[in-house]
Parts: C-alpha cells; structure tokens; sequence
DNA sequence: CCCAATATAAGTTCGCCG
DNA sequence: TGGACGGCGAACTTATAT
C-alpha cells in the first residue's frame, strides 16, 4: 500500500443547482426547477437550496403542474453537461490521471506530479481556487491513500471544505463511522450487517472475513473486509470502457395499453441507438425491464446471434421481449431499453452497411444526420407522430 | 400512499455440451 | 442408453451508486 496521500476526490458541491448555472442569462429571471427525482427540488433540505432560497420540494409532476413554462434543469441538461466539461478540464490541467465517476465527482492521482506542482494540498486548493473563480462553484475534496477513504474524506468535509487524511491516521478515521458509510453499503446489506449486529466499521473489521462472505456473499464480503481496515488497491484509471446503454422513461401515469407502450418502447429504443451510433457501438444484448405500478420491476433480455445498431432490428427484438411476457392490460409505470455486449464498429461504413442490411441502416445513418442538424426529435418513424403520452404527466389527476 | 434516469457488478438459475 | 458432473454462456434478478 501508498503510505503517502495523493489520491484525491473531488466533489462539486450544489453542481445541479449552482447559483452560477442559474445565474446563467438564458436562465436569468426565469422559473427554474431543479432535479428530476420524486422529490425534484430537491435541495430544499439542504444548506445549498437554502443558500439559493429554494424553499419547496416537490415531485417533478407537480411542479409541472404549478409552473408548466419553468425551465426543467434535469440531470441530462446540456448546460450540466458544459460546466462538467470544464471542470474536468481543469483537472487535467493537474494530472492526465483524472477518472471521471458522474457529471460532477472525480478521482485524481497526483503522486507523480506532486514534485512538479507541489503536495497534494496545494494542489488541492489550487483546484478548489480555479473551479470557484471560473464556474462560481465550491467543490470539497478528500485526500487520502485510497480511493475509498478519499472518497469519505470529501463527504465528511462537505461543502466547500478539503480534509487529509494521513496513511497512519486512516483507521481511526475509518472505524467509529457506521457501516453504511462503507462504499458499497446500501440499505439491505446494512440491514445483514444489523442481524450480524455489526453497527460501525471497527466491527465489521473485527468480524472474521469468513463469517461476512458467509453472510453477504464471497466477493462482498471479502472486499467489505479490506475495506474496513483500510485496503483498497482500486487505482484511478483515467478511462473505462464503456459497457451498456439505456433508456428509461417512467409515465407521467401509468399505462396498460399495448399499442402506446409499444410506441414508448420504439421512443427509447431510437433514444438509445442514436446514442450506440454516436459512440461507435453495435450491440448483441437486447434488454427491456417493465416496472409496474406497484413498483416491481421485472427484465428480459435476448443475445443476438450478431451485433447491430439498427433501430429497427433492436426495436423488433424489444418488441418481441415485451410481448412474449403476455401483459393484459396491466398497469405499466415504466419501461426501459438497454444495450449491452457492445462491440466498436469497424472502421468500414461500408461493411456496416452491407452487413447490417442496406435499407435500415441507410435509414438511420440518415435521421442521425437530421436530427444532428435540425436538433433532435425533427425526424423520426411514423409511428411516433401521434401526441407523445409523456406530455400527459402535468394534465389533472 | 408515494418513490428519476443511467450504469455497473455480481449472484442464481438454467440449458447445452462433452 | 443412462446418468453424474463440470464448464460455459445466456437470461434474469438484486443491489448499489450518482
């Protein structure tokens, strides 16, 4: 193990809702709602919102309802999107060895330029400087041996705040906080651990590793194990490939009717596949999840024989999975289309198009040039034109 | 009663093959 | 022919995170 901390964890904080995005012009004076969650405004709980003066939280249907000409910053904005760029700019202009984890979360590896910039702290603070002057947004940020006490270093000194914590001092960090602070813990391995009678980390450390993978399974409980006395050897890997896509949409109310299901199926199937095409994908694994309205969720999944990107042949596929689950009219809150065991395309258009069938793929190429210049949406099948179901979600109740 | 969207990892079950 | 067994990939579920 590193005895030096140079790993550090950097963590907007307010980054959905950061007075400098809605300080932005075009946003200027406008209604603005913030989030996308059940609870959309999501931050009337927190020192940020009441920073901001955001007083109300409200699910996203309802402030709908109350302000239908707000602007909805939800989390896939373009304008997140922009700033998240720029930050992560400024990290690199530290070290290449910047492994993004969400639009506003990052690990860095300074151990090797901290003779050329300075310790860790410095560099620590000349981050925090520059993100504050150039995007108006205070961060917080962990620095640690690993990526995991680092990570709990930034959520402990948050917000606007930086904490080192030294090789010798990480376990007494480390063992008083309660296991859910562990990264990986969520609400039913805690609820294990609980039975096990393991409350802080000392106990889940003091907990021979056989009794926890016996408990919550051999990798879980192994890694659980390392964790709690401190061992991490996850390195910051400064691009991972990436392995799936998808979209889901959750109704604005719930569906039971096949044909306008079937329309929200082929919606997010076009959603993803432009997608898998600007990236360079095909996919062999074809999935679906339908969630009901009592909130169980069921998915299926089929592997083609070869990969595609055809809309029309990954929505057949999405199509047949959802209809060989023979729903009669049950009430359906949300479906999702997902691809997976992507491959990269060739470099050859050529052999795309004649291995993926000329009319289809020609039709794709096609509408992605389209929407690309005439903004997305301005081309799509036929069988989309009709009033889309999700405008639905502010009308009544 | 209410509970977003997207991505990843790992566990289980099952069928196929030798 | 029958069966136990292991390996493997696919399908599916569950848990977790932001």
């Amino acid at each position: 193990m590193r005895d030096e901390a140079t790993i550090l964890h950097i963590d907007m904080d307010a980054f959905y809702a950061s007075a400098s995005l809605i300080a932005r012009p075009e946003l200027r004076g406008k209604p603005v709602v913030i989030g996308a969650g059940p609870r959309s405004v999501v931050l009337s709980a927190t020192y940020e919102a009441r920073a901001l003066g955001i007083h109300a939280a409200m699910p996203v249907g309802r402030a709908r309802r109350l302000a239908p000409h707000a602007i909805f910053l939800e989390p896939d904005h373009e304008l997140y999107a922009d700033i998240s760029a720029s930050v992560m700019e400024v990290f690199r202009s530290f070290t290449p060895l910047v492994e993004p984890l969400s639009l506003d979360e990052a690990f860095l590896d300074v151990a090797g330029v901290r003779r050329l910039i300075g310790d860790p702290v410095h560099i620590a603070e000349s981050i925090r400087t520059r993100i504050a002057d150039e995007q108006q947004i205070t961060c917080s940020v962990g620095i640690a041996t690993t990526k995991f006490v680092a990570k709990i270093a930034s959520q402990h000194c948050k917000p606007d705040g930086l904490l080192q914590i030294a090789g010798d001092d990480v376990l007494t960090f480390l063992h008083p906080l309660p296991v859910k602070a562990l990264w990986g813990v969520g609400p039913k391995t805690e609820e294990v651990l609980s039975r096990l009678g393991l409350r802080t980390i000392a106990d889940v450390a003091h907990t021979p590793k056989t009794t926890l993978e016996r408990a919550l399974g051999q990798s879980a409980g192994e890694h659980l194990h390392n964790l709690a006395w401190g061992r991490d050897e996850r390195e910051v890997y400064p691009w991972e490939p990436e392995k799936s896509i998808s979209a889901a949409e959750t109704f604005g109310e719930d569906l039971d009717d096949e044909e306008a299901i079937l329309r929200e199926l082929l919606r997010l199937t076009e959603r993803a596949t432009q997608r898998l095409r600007e990236r360079g994908f095909k996919a062999r694994t074809i999935g679906i999840s339908v969630r009901f309205a009592d909130f169980s969720t069921i998915s299926r999944s089929k592997t083609l024989r070869d990969a595609t990107s055809v809309t029309h042949e990954i929505f057949e596929t999405a199509r047949s999975l959802y209809q060989n689950l023979h729903l009669d009219r049950v009430r359906v809150r949300l479906v999702s289309v997902r691809l997976e065991n992507l491959e990269q395309v060739g470099e050859s258009a050529e052999q795309l198009l004649l291995t993926q069938g000329p009319k289809w793929a020609e039709s794709d190429q096609a509408r992605d040039q389209a929407n690309q210049r005439f903004g997305g949406g301005s081309v799509r099948p036929a069988r989309l034109l009709r009033k889309p179901t999700r405008d639905t979600r502010d009308v009544s109740k």
